[in-house]
RNA sequence: UCCGGGGUCGUUCAAUGGUAGGACAGCGGUUUUUGGUGCCGUUUAUAGGGGUUCGAGUCCUCUCCCCGGAACCA
């Protein structure tokens, strides 16, 4: 299932929560005959994000663990907002995070039984149609504390019921004209129990029925009898459904099943700071054009944070490590991002590239007997972390690029880099001293100068003297231009919309920053689509999967010098 | 208002009647040819009251606070 494994079974072993300790139970009082089977229920009308990855993650994992079998069914018992683009933008984004789905299966395969169960609970006497219009039977469902009036209709005798419902499903009314309704309790406590409905006439074109139903079943209706069907043994879903677990148990009740009866439980949904999840908003960012579309790098879907550079794996360890519990919270998005940077810091090769240039000449740097300045070949290790990644060969010249930030003409306390009089080290290549700069007529720096100190090739001095700070660089002639996108969260609070109740009162408009025409080292040009790299000092940086010059910051490094400004005021 | 679910460091997850621990964040140090990584150290928590017990975060009880529930959404 999960295409590496990095836990080792010890720490698998160790890892329990609520929901496992049921299954071990279950499978100790032989409930399911040894049997665990999950299921993964999107609604095809929108792509998954970071909360479905949660749920995703405990699915196939407790699948996994357990010697059982996950199932991806698509609920699409709604054919006004669902899509097949859905159902294929969400197929391929289980995969990219590491899944494949025992089977895939549609809530749409089983509307002929789902309609057969209809029938017989009408038979029975536990179901009736009932044909006030909305308002009324919202009005006759009561309040919070308050009981509900039973409806007019719901003595009508199953004879009667079956012929409506018949002719409802040969689309002898209109849109919204009857529903079918269980016959429960309207005095119960629990508001899911007053007579909840089971099926409402809607004209939409299915995605996958066409127009075979105009009658659709409602998600209690079609939910637990999908899992009973389908032999889920374990139902997990989040906690907002808990209030419908008595209603889910009480129609698998009153039906012939053709498999052991499925039980339901509910787990804290994930939430993360500075973050949205939810899938109107969601698309309303898209459609309002805040946002490039459902693949922009700011967004949690899985699909963006695929093309921002978020490994999988990452994913896949964060999830594993929040683990699953009944409380309510919402992780620091901090979290997710040492996860990315732990696995992007063992794997992603370094790169020189300067994104804010500013130029660097070295005076005292050599020519030839052409008089052209000499270009030398340094090796640079491709990973620290890794002596497998090897090196590569990066020139060097007597003209460079350096960062704007790595030079300041009045250093505050703490500054490390250049500024005039010192000496830093440029990686990989020599030791400079800045011995001057140049300005324009606003006093803007356009220029530094400096020597090199022949005698530290390759970035180290015989005579043991330290610098304080290295450097990256990218030669002059030999850099390659590239556009490269930093972002910041998309949203400034850490709850979204805590201040104001909109969410988009908190939005930062201008938390895409596009830099054109960067200075990077020619090895990135061979750069694959979608691979993420380091550019060392800088971050992590994730090469678009279709423009072959554009970098997404995926996260910056860990920067202790903007700690210590931030402190500084 | 009624029903249900929750409340442990700043955040989050553990501790299943027996020393309240980890991670992230922070701070300090150390290593370092990335102010990265690694390593070491360190600050901070059981919502409140009463009870049971040799012993309570854990069991009982009252109070407070937070979340969810009244679509022909899921």
């Amino acid at each position: 299932m999960a295409a590496d494994d990095t836990t080792t079974p010890d720490e698998s072993a160790e890892r329990t929560d609520f929901v496992r300790e049921r299954v071990q139970q279950d499978l100790a009082t032989d409930r399911f005959g040894g049997r665990v089977q999950t299921r993964f229920p999107p609604e095809p009308n929108g792509y998954l994000h970071v909360g479905h990855a949660k749920a995703i993650h405990l699915d196939f994992e407790l699948a996994r663990e357990f010697g059982g079998t996950c199932i991806l069914r698509f609920d699409d018992t709604n054919p006004d907002t669902e899509d097949t683009s859905f159902v294929e933008g969400i197929l391929g984004d289980l995969n990219w995070l590491g899944y494949e789905p025992d089977d895939v299966v549609y809530a749409s395969d089983y509307f002929e039984q789902l309609y057969a169960w209809a029938e017989l609970l009408v038979t029975d006497g536990k179901a009736y149609v009932d044909d006030q219009d909305l308002d009324t039977i919202r009005a006759q469902r009561g309040g919070y504390g308050k009981p509900g009036v039973e409806s007019p209709c719901r003595d009508r005798p199953p004879e009667e019921n079956l012929d409506l419902l018949r002719r409802m499903r040969a689309g002898e009314f209109d849109d919204g004209a009857m529903v079918l309704r269980a016959k429960i309790d309207m005095q119960h406590e629990n508001m899911q129990l007053r007579d909840p409905v089971m099926y409402r006439i809607r004209r939409g074109h299915h995605h996958r029925t066409r127009d075979a139903w105009v009658i659709y079943p409602t998600y209690d209706w079609a939910h637990g009898q999908s899992d009973a069907i389908e032999g889920t043994t374990h139902s997990l879903c989040t906690l907002e459904f808990d209030s419908h677990r008595p209603l889910y148990d009480w129609f698998l009740e009153q039906l012939p099943l053709p498999n052991d009866r499925p039980y339901q439980t509910e787990f804290a949904r994930l939430e993360l700071t500075h973050t949205i999840t939810s899938k109107r908003k969601l698309a309303q960012l898209v459609a309002d054009g805040v946002v490039d579309g459902w693949d922009d790098p700011r967004l949690p879907t899985l699909r963006a944070l695929r093309r921002r550079g978020y490994p999988a794996s990452a994913i896949r360890e964060f999830c594993a490590y929040i683990g699953v519990a009944r409380t309510n919270s919402r992780h620091q998005i901090e979290l997710l991002e040492s996860f990315v940077r732990t696995e992007l810091n063992r794997t992603a090769q370094r790169r020189m590239a300067v994104l804010r240039p500013l130029r660097l000449s070295i005076t005292n740097w050599p020519t030839d007997d052409a008089g052209e300045p000499i270009v030398e070949q340094f090796d640079i290790v491709n990973n620290p972390e890794n002596a497998d990644d090897g090196t590569r060969s990066v020139a060097f010249t007597g003209e460079l690029w350096i960062e704007q930030d790595d030079f300041m003409v009045d250093p505050p306390k703490k500054f490390f880099r250049l500024s005039p009089g010192r000496e830093v080290r440029l990686r990989g290549a020599y030791f400079v001293t800045c011995t001057g700069f140049e300005t324009d007529d606003d006093g803007n720096v356009t220029r530094v100068l400096a020597e090199y100190d022949p005698a530290t090739k390759g970035g180290s001095a015989p005579d043991g003297r330290k610098v304080k700070s290295t450097m990256h660089w990218v030669s002059a002639h030999h850099a390659v231009s590239a556009t490269v996108a930093l972002y910041e969260r998309l949203f400034t609070a850490e709850v979204p919309g805590e201040a104001t109740g909109d969410p988009f009162d908190d939005l930062d408009r201008s938390s895409r920053e596009v830099l054109v025409d960067c200075k990077v080292e020619a090895a990135l040009g061979d750069t694959t689509p979608g691979e993420v790299v380091q550019f060392e000092r800088l971050g992590y940086f994730a090469l678009d999967p279709r423009d072959p010059m554009w970098f997404h910051r995926t996260v910056g490094l860990r920067d202790e010098w903007a700690n210590i400004q931030k402190r500084q005021g």
